[in-house]
RNA sequence: GGGCUCGUAGAUCAGGGGAAGAUCGUUACGUUCGCAACGUAAAGGCCGCGGGUUCAAAUCCCGCCGAGUCCA
């Protein structure tokens, strides 16, 4: 499987041989003729910790400088980093990968590359070893991917395997790396789609870099298998390096952990703080270190039982117990993970990342929390911020970061006190739980648990520190976490989006968009290209199919003396379809027909003046609440639009009226809205990422839309100046996830409808109240004080009048077996008077009461004082019986009850029916 | 995007078809030179909103709004 690939000249020019690993197998080249084994851990174990396998020590600057201008000299170009967060691409959330930035794109061919060759620093994030980060000491979260990258085609090669293989031993030469001490080990790559041989590059048990040669894709077809799947060959191809920065820095150190050589002044003070003697000059605890992590570097560390295994070699090499190593260790690899992670924060928050419950937002907050929770064992009292303070500060080359910061440390603050809200709330739930199982002297099962930190996220380790406060036991499974995957772990593949007609279509060229050159024109011809059932497709047209978030234009088509309507307009693979509406079949339109196009322009302009008064709206939000906000999606209608935006807090009504008054401003300024084509890579160096918000288009060009000071890449229609949109009105914000709020406002006309519908909103309420509308809100105030007093003093009467009642009542007693009957219908009282009545009655131990009402259909309440009860009367019962007289049903407990039914004709049959009961159940007493 | 949990007094929560409750807080009175503490009493509820089922809904069903949480 792609040996051949690895017979390089460079190799075989350069003294190198090909072994196999005797340990895993891998083939590898190396110069050292005695070499058995590949040199990667597990096989070799890492040989330059105490002993720097450069000849002199680096930082992250300089190493990243080193790096750069090494490739720089060397024929490339260097280019800005991207943001972590991966927002050119709908597929990932994160840039995992300094290839990443040039998919899907670049690397497809579509798009020419920013520059070719070319070198980066590209800051990375990847999430899958969370559990290794502090504890294997080479695990991050965060790294900076240096990278040379060349996009060849067939006819055009900038370089391929020989040259990357020449300048990667060059680089590591000038390093003054022990060239025996380099093995180039062959490992085929796959990944994300693509795969094609690849070069992992190890010195010194660590592997420094990866070089892989992308020429394959996947192909259902094809014809050669890797890890499951078939690929085949692609027509351009491309040298995909990666070297990590900090391997590099750790290797030119030779420290014991990469945390202690990437940032030693956070890990001290960090250590400082948690109360840890971090002294790694003490020979013995820099000997614990150096073990823990050679070790380390051999296995997989994410598991409990590895993590076991671990602490036992070390403890048993340097004769200590492992519970003793383990109290040293744990609190160190805690401060170490702290570190990383808050580095991780520094840089999502400061690409400007919302911590939020889903999407990328939900990994920000996911790190965020387990910072927060490790900070929490420590014992570490201090804002998150100001450790996020700290790497800023030692990050000057990302000065961004400090723009950002007092955002970034809002952001942190809020998300602080969400989290202590939620293990607060935690906590009581737990205790309830616990309190609720120690009655029955069992422990908390374990659904409970997996319940806990499902809905309430309760890790079960709190669970269980808490549950033991009360002496409830709670026992969880290693694999706790997985079976939480299960849960979740429904398969469901949607299945992608078919095109209708794609065969047909395939075969049409794409429509040319006449609407971008002349965009106030609405009236048109055309010729038909193609007709299928009530479609038809032109070889140009004015109308705007739906996309962006924008709905289709309508309109009309007439074809000789016969006009359509034009019910929907879509597009596929620039195929413009219209869809006409043809009440007989289909429409009499043919081939090579020239037709007459006519655009509502009715719809056209307010569907404008919505597109455009959004990007005037996201503008104004970036302004008035800062450059974290991002449009999260957006949508248009012919009377409001919507706008989400990326924010991590409520909008205030404060906010709100600002961005309105500034959105109007920028539309009376009445500016002119520009549109222009341009290169993609060109655009994105001069205006950045923010041309993204409304989702990235493909295409080598992109247009480009400037509304006063917003610059969008935007395929929609706008209105040529700013003026033409007429007013904007926001009317309501909506929070539709944690970290995105929704934002709906009405352009134009219809903002002026919307306006007068809440004046008639108005003016109607205030009419019933019959005061002028500046009155209404304190009328109402008035007005609802008044209802809820009286209700209460409605309540007081009804209690008195039941009273009273009372007393007339028990003048009419009946006696019967030594009890008192009182059976009276009562009109006009409702249920509740009823009960009052009843209620009161039973202070009477021999009073039996069976009371009936019309309100309502009818009512029935009957109560059995406590000498009743004795004897038997269940007044219960006798609601249910007489209920059923009247149509209806009735139950409630022996001494009160109460029923009714829909029958007030009936209403004496069920007193009498009442009294029937009564007298029996006395008689069988007696 | 999918799943789960929760909206009841100012706060925290119980109740889960038949009389709206507890604790803390608030107010008044008592005790005190005064405060705290204590004692007594009271005030404070559209039981998130809108439909439906039922004789009867805070309670059951549906929809909406709001909050929380897990997963991709």
């Amino acid at each position: 499987m792609l040996e051949d690939e690895y017979q390089l000249d460079f190799f075989k020019n350069n003294g190198f041989v090909r072994k196999q690993c005797s340990k895993c197998g891998t083939f590898f080249w190396t110069r050292d003729l005695d070499r058995e084994t590949c040199g990667d851990a597990p096989c070799d174990p890492y040989s330059f910790i105490g002993n720097s396998a450069f000849s002199r020590e680096f930082n992250i600057s300089e190493m990243r400088e080193y790096y750069l201008s090494f490739f720089e000299a060397r024929g490339h170009t260097r280019i800005d980093r991207y943001p972590v967060i991966a927002r050119w691409r709908d597929d990932i959330y994160l840039t995992i990968a300094s290839i990443a930035d040039f998919q899907p794109f670049v690397t497809s061919g579509q798009v020419p590359p920013p520059a070719n060759p070319l070198t980066i620093s590209q800051p990375c994030i990847r999430l899958n070893d969370l559990d290794s980060v502090g504890r294997s000491g080479r695990h991050l979260t965060t790294f900076e991917m240096m990278a040379h990258h060349a996009f060849n085609k067939k006819d055009n090669e900038i370089y391929w395997k020989e040259h990357t293989l020449e300048l990667c031993d060059e680089l590591l030469n000038s390093l003054k790396v022990d060239p025996f001490a380099v093995t180039y080990k062959e490992e085929p790559w796959a990944g994300g789609g693509n795969a094609g041989p690849c070069v992992e590059v190890i010195v010194h048990g660590l592997e420094l870099a990866t070089l892989v040669f992308m020429n394959l894709r996947v192909d259902k077809n094809g014809d050669i298998p890797i890890k499951g799947e078939t690929y085949s060959k692609m027509d351009n191809y491309i040298v995909d390096t990666g070297y990590g920065l900090e391997r590099f820095v750790w290797a030119s150190k030779g420290s014991p952990t990469i945390y202690d050589a990437l940032f030693p002044g956070i890990v001290n003070e960090l250590m400082g703080l948690a109360g840890i003697e971090h002294e790694l000059n003490d020979s013995e605890y820099a000997n614990i270190l150096a073990q823990n992590a050679r070790l380390a570097g051999l296995m997989d560390v994410s598991e409990k039982a590895n993590l076991l295994e671990l602490r036992k070699q070390v403890a048993s090499n340097i004769g200590m117990t492992v519970d003793k190593l383990s109290a040293i260790m744990e609190p160190v690899e805690k401060v170490y993970a702290i570190t990383d992670h808050s580095r991780c924060l520094t840089f999502m928050l400061g690409d400007g990342v919302i911590p939020s419950n889903v999407k990328g937002g939900y990994l920000a907050r996911l790190v965020l929390r387990r910072t927060l929770r490790m900070m929490n064992d420590l014992d570490i009292r201090l804002p998150l911020s100001e450790i996020v303070d700290m790497h800023i500060r030692n990050m000057p080359e990302y000065p961004e970061f400090r723009e950002n910061f007092p955002v970034i440390q809002d952001i942190l603050e809020s998300e602080e006190e969400k989290f202590n809200s939620t293990m607060e709330r935690g906590r009581r739930i737990i205790q309830k739980s616990a309190s609720h199982f120690k009655k029955s002297g069992e422990k908390i099962p374990l659904s409970q648990l997996t319940e806990l930190y499902d809905s309430h996220g309760i890790p079960p380790e709190m669970a269980k520190d808490v549950a033991s406060e009360l002496g409830v036991g709670v026992e969880f499974p290693d694999n706790f976490y997985s079976i939480i995957g299960e849960l979740h772990n429904k398969a469901e593949e949607k299945a992608a989006e078919e095109i209708p007609f794609a065969e047909r279509l395939s075969h049409l060229p794409k429509t040319k968009r006449r609407f971008y050159d002349e965009p106030t024109r609405l009236e048109f011809e055309a010729v038909v290209l193609d007709v299928f059932d009530r479609h038809v497709v032109l070889d140009s047209t004015f109308f705007y199919a739906e996309g962006g978030g924008q709905p289709a234009d309508l309109g009309t088509i007439t074809a000789g003396y016969t006009v359509y309507k034009v019910v929907d307009v879509q597009v596929y693979n620039g195929v413009i379809v219209h869809t006409l509406e043809s009440p007989e079949g289909e429409p009499e339109i043919g081939k090579g027909d020239i037709i007459v196009g006519n655009v509502d322009e009715e719809r056209r302009m307010t569907l404008a003046r919505h597109h455009t008064a959004t990007h005037i709206v996201n503008d104004a939000a970036r302004k008035v609440l800062g450059k974290h906000i991002w449009q999260a999606g957006a949508q248009k209608f012919e009377d409001h639009s919507r706008l989400d935006l990326s924010h991590y807090k409520h909008i205030s009504p404060e906010e709100l009226k600002q961005i309105e008054l500034l959105a109007n401003r920028t539309v009376m300024e009445n500016k002119r809205v520009v549109t222009e084509w341009m290169p993609r890579t060109e655009a994105e160096q001069e205006y950045g990422f923010g041309l993204y918000q409304g989702g990235v288009p493909p295409g080598e060009k992109i247009r480009v839309v400037k509304v006063g000071d917003d610059v969008e890449a935007c395929g929609g229609t706008h209105c040529l100046s700013t003026g033409i949109i007429g007013p904007i009105k926001i009317l309501k914000t909506e929070r539709i996830q944690d970290g995105v709020e929704r934002v709906e406002f009405a352009a134009g006309t219809a903002a002026v409808r919307a306006m007068q519908k809440m004046e008639s909103l108005l003016v109607d309420s205030s009419k019933t109240l019959s005061v002028p509308p500046d009155h209404l809100p304190g009328s109402v105030e008035r007005f609802f004080g008044e209802w809820k007093d009286l209700k209460k003093e409605n309540e007081r009467l009804k209690e008195e009048l039941a009273r009273a009642r009372v007393y007339r009542m028990l003048g009419n007693a009946a006696e019967l077996s030594g009890l008192r009957v009182i059976a009276e219908s009562v009109p006009g009282a409702d249920a509740l008077e009823l009960q009052k009545i009843a209620t009161e009655f039973l202070k009477n131990e021999d009073v039996v009461t069976l009371l009936i009402s019309e309100a309502g259909g009818v009512k029935i309440v009957a109560s059995a004082g406590k000498k009743a009860l004795e004897c038997g009367i269940n007044a219960g019962s006798l609601v249910r019986e007489m209920s059923k007289v009247v149509g209806g049903g009735g139950g409630g407990k022996p001494d009160l009850a109460m029923g009714g039914g829909t029958d007030p004709t009936r209403i004496e049959d069920a007193l009498a029916r009442g009294l029937e009961l009564v007298k029996e159940a006395c008689g069988k007493k007696a």
